[in-house]
DNA sequence: TGACAGAATTGGAACGTTCCAAATATTTAA
DNA sequence: TTAAATATTTGGAACGTTCCAATTCTGTCA
């Protein structure tokens, strides 16, 4: 009953131990810590040297304690889902400019559960972020990150907006997006083009619904309620939708959808209907993701990076920390149609052969 | 010159504010948070409205400083690469264990460069993490984790595993992946299969040339060391691959692949040569990544499961920090394989349709 | 009534850092 | 050689919590 494991050193090396070891005091140690300008080039050098050989590590807990939340360098960043590669594009997006900048981020998943983030955002509060990115789980109140703010921790909302909420926030420009691909389709020929998917209580639905009535009317089209047909973003409802569009007395020719996953469940519902995506029945999506480029027909859709939202998101949240405290400001960012195979322009298939 | 802004209450309300206004001490306060048993139902009610009504948030650096760091309920965790959705599906299985076990989890991304692993990991500890999980950057040294460990911090390595290194590890079952693909294809009438991909200073790669070893031997074959062809697992390294593969005196007629993306690198090389992934030669892959079932043709490969090892990582990790010390365990997870078409097994495009 | 047990509460002293005002060492200028 | 100026260093006193030992309440039992 003899216990090796009895370590010796239990306590951990604290900057009180380094001054004793450097022959100076902690205040010093302190300020070499900080990198100040004020020590000698001797003394940094010796204060250094010990740290190294006793293996210090700094409790940023401890400094947290003395100085402003805004100097933890904790920033903390919710998604709706990690799954889906357009938010696991943003966190990396997120994470380049933060950490480049000796940040580290704070990242989880709500899985679109407005409790699940309600929690984490209360969690990240407590360990007292500098500030924080957040895209929204669908109906999320606009009130929700008040508190936040009006304890002076910024906050930028990405992806989808809060109107109302007096938050900064980077969203893409789903509204020239929309009309972009409103516009090809018209190009292409199209008269009755259908607008397919999504929840209507939402701002981006709102957005992208615009950009569509702005494309027809541009095209010199008619606007048709019945051809706006709103569902699950998801697969699922986009078979839906379609379900419901290809029933009309006065069938559409194609479709912009609400987003990429409704375009698929839009491509499936043709199929079982013995039409080809494409050559029978135009279909654009938005967002571009992954498997875009990779599906057959390959999906003609709007392509957002959302890569460059979490970088812008993370720079504008940054200016933020660093200027104490900032207006609200908003920054859209641009789209690009980028066309395929589902709107029935190319026929071919054109093999990508990846670098 | 009269700023509304100027805000009233600046200093943050604490422990012993609650205690004044409740008609307490401080230390009853502290008894409430921690939810002892010992204080009186009423009190408790009262300290508890108290703290809802003059909006006090915990603050969890303060407590830190007084209580170990297995107490932080942060739990840091290290991917190679997010955008990957492997590696983002293995974040969120983490996320789910972590966080309804009131942990919260730091997240960052390497990019595969041991530079910024190290920096992330000190940044972590600094940080105070109660444990670590991580999927180590390639030639990560088994030595790195090595202060951790010996501070008391459990680490759990996951998908790569380190060997050497006196931490725990969760992986797949490479090799039995390996073999199953090896045997499916020599079913199929294969008599010359090559390995194609992946870097051989790994131990997953050697696990996964263990197990196509295995798998020609137990199918009666000769291995030949031609047929082992080595490359960067990525679909450059897969067309690089076949690209050697093809100008074998002694051709081979199918391959397994290091990995899903070498194998989707293998179809465009073969494209590039007027030959047909599936009917003319056949691949499969091993991941089972997202892409996977989209392609044309559908990739036959071992799915992993990502998530399920993120889970049982959390388990594991939550396992050991509970226990105090644990001992290092190794948990191989079972893989299967998923035939699509790629393998010729099955020639006809079947459309899932999205649930 | 007093003594005692248990329940509930409480005042410091930590924890590891930063910050401030003040002290000391070193140069420079006269 | 000395005063002034500059460069460097330094003790406390915070910060917001937890923990310990000690105290004050309740009843309860003799």
């Amino acid at each position: 009953m003899w216990r090796r494991e009895e370590d010796v050193t239990k306590a951990r090396v604290t900057v009180i131990d380094i001054a004793k070891a450097a022959g100076v005091s902690k205040s010093t140690v302190s300020l070499v810590l900080q990198g100040s300008s004020l020590v000698n080039e001797g003394t940094r050098a010796k204060v250094n040297a010990v740290m190294r050989e006793l293996g210090y590590v700094y409790n940023r807990g401890a400094a947290n304690l003395r100085q402003a939340s805004a100097k933890s360098r904790i920033i903390g960043v919710v998604v709706n889902d990690l799954t889906n590669s357009f938010f696991a594009e943003l966190a990396v997006g997120v994470d380049m400019v933060v950490q480049s900048a000796g940040f580290v981020q704070f990242l989880s998943n709500t899985s679109e559960s407005i409790d699940r983030q309600r929690e984490v955002v209360a969690s990240m509060r407590e360990h007292g972020i500098s500030g924080l990115i957040v895209s929204p789980a669908r109906a999320t109140d606009a009130a929700d990150f008040k508190p936040l703010v009006a304890a002076g921790i910024p906050v930028v909302v990405v992806v989808r907006n809060l109107p109302g909420a007096k938050v900064s926030s980077v969203v893409s420009d789903n509204q020239a997006g929309m009309m972009s691909a409103v516009k090809h389709l018209a190009e292409l020929g199209h008269k009755r083009i259908a607008f397919l998917g999504g929840f209507p209580d939402t701002a981006v639905f709102d957005d992208r619904l615009a950009g569509y009535r702005s494309g027809i009317e541009a095209a010199g089209l008619d606007c048709q309620q019945e051809l706006v047909i709103s569902s699950a973003p998801s697969r699922a409802g986009g078979v839906e939708a379609i379900g419901k569009a290809i029933v009309l007395a006065d069938k559409p020719s194609a479709a912009v959808c609400f987003n990429d996953a409704v375009a698929f469940g839009v491509c499936d519902g043709l199929r079982a209907r013995r039409l080809e995506p494409g050559s029978d029945f135009a279909v654009v999506g938005f967002d571009d993701v992954i498997e875009a480029q990779a599906a057959v027909p390959a999906l003609t859709t709007v392509s957002v990076d959302p890569q460059g939202i979490g970088r812008r998101g993370a720079q504008l949240l940054l200016k933020q920390i660093n200027a104490g405290k900032a207006e609200a400001e908003t920054v859209i960012t641009a789209v690009r149609l980028v066309v395929r195979e589902s709107c029935g322009a190319r026929k071919s298939v054109k093999i990508e052969t990846g670098l």
